[in-house]
DNA sequence: ATGTTATTGCGTATGAGATACGCCTAAAAG
DNA sequence: CTTTTAGGCGTATCTCATACGCAATAACAT
């Protein structure tokens, strides 16, 4: 088979199909020693820490050699977001939709919470590594049973996949900033903002400020966290919606 | 009044407060000249090409005359990202919240579509520039009718702006992809899937693929237009469930 | 006027990071 | 045991952000 020859680089390297070991020195590394690596270094340093020097040190490696296995930093990153969820939760078969993209996108937040930079990864493509796919396969199945058409399960699954990814960004890089400087959040962002947005040109914001929504004393974690399964049920009751009407529409 | 003082130093930038202009030599530049070059060379260039010396270059100066106005590239990243949306759309008094609510997430999409690195800059606090504030108000405007809670109004449209921040990230980042290589998507990107997911593994994705959701041949713009639209409508049919709710249950 | 002082403009230097190149070594094939 | 092929990695280059300090300049004080 010649099939190898036309698949995109990408998927050759998510897949380990790069295995052409013959002859010549015995590799010392793997692809996934380093993927591995590297995501000890982001775990524990951040991203920013991941260097290519780094990873090396970390395996006890000189840097270059890491190109014999990782053609650039950016496939490094692409392997690194691919490894990370590791696998997707495992529904009931008879779950019903509902409960089971709620368990998916919970699952989804918990897992980039444990490995928050995940989510400073900028993203190269549409998903092609197993461990995505497997999570995007997940959330197809929760779908099921509905009446849906395939092309809407993946419609709403890229919905929730995106709303799920919007909130990590902001939420973890606002925890980011705050880590950095809690003041800057809480009543003093409230304070802030009272100093520098006048009713004239803020009408709407000025009613929320002066009625105290800023003023929490509520952890900042709970809040994001309230946030998220607001907007996760805004967007589910809005699926709901929609299967109902398809439901009843064409049923 | 000695109030500055207490302000932080993002909001005293983001404000133009750094003005103690009294004695020494001239100003040859403002924070506003700067913002404004790093802007042109992040729509002609990338956000890639947004370095300290190009956005120099630029204006004419040298390198390090713009750390006399601003303390760090972040802090110049935070301009820009507060300076592109220019403005928010006008909305009309009396429009209804969904309408409102779908013209300022197009609104925003528009203007991010024409400076798609914004999407790019990390989020580095809560919003705080007269831009951001402008557009945020507009938001809670569009709700103003509504029997909603300050506090819900915020989290309905810290919700929106999520879906639309990520929608616009996946978006954009897919696009700077397809750009580079269009192939790696619809029909190719069909046949890689196919030739790496096996029905047992990817149960739900296969039927997908068995589908053909995958092969279609739309413009992808249109296909990210459109995606856009239907999880705009979904979150927004939920708010519009939630408003409901909030209006028989304690009305 | 003239020196004083606060500020800006910017050259130079440092240190980090990605990555091309090529030499050397080791393993497999003949 | 020689040839072939692939991995390990030192060295070198280029790009950046940014600290530091000196020189130019404009308001102010005398």
């Amino acid at each position: 088979m010649t099939d190898e020859i036309e698949l995109p680089a990408e998927v050759t390297l998510l897949w380990g199909l790069r295995e052409t070991v013959r002859r010549g020195r015995k590799p010392s590394l793997t692809v996934a020693d380093i993927t591995r690596a590297a995501i000890e270094v982001a775990d524990a340093e951040g991203l920013a820490a991941v260097s290519m020097s780094r990873v090396a040190a970390q395996l006890g490696n000189a840097t270059m050699a890491l190109y014999r296995y990782v053609k650039s930093k950016d496939e490094l990153l692409l392997l690194m977001s691919d490894a990370v969820p590791d696998g997707p939760p495992d529904l009931p078969d008879d779950v019903d939709w509902r409960t089971g993209l709620t368990l998916w996108a919970r699952g989804l937040l918990g897992v980039t919470r444990q490995h928050p930079w995940t989510a400073q990864i900028p993203i190269s493509g549409p998903p092609l590594g197993p461990n995505s796919l497997r999570w995007f396969d997940c959330a197809l199945r929760a779908l099921d049973g509905t009446d849906l058409s395939e092309e809407e399960k993946v419609g709403v699954v890229m919905g929730l996949l995106t709303l799920v990814h919007g909130e990590l960004r902001l939420s973890i890089d606002l925890s980011r900033s705050y880590a950095k400087n809690p003041q800057a959040f809480g009543r003093q962002y409230g304070m802030a903002l009272a100093r520098v947005v006048d009713a004239q040109r803020f009408p709407a914001l000025s009613k929320v400020i002066a009625a105290g929504v800023f003023e929490t004393e509520v952890p900042y974690d709970e809040e994001v966290e309230g946030e998220f399964e607001f907007s996760l049920g805004l967007y589910l009751d809005g699926v709901a919606a929609f299967i109902e009407r398809r439901t009843t529409g064409q049923g």
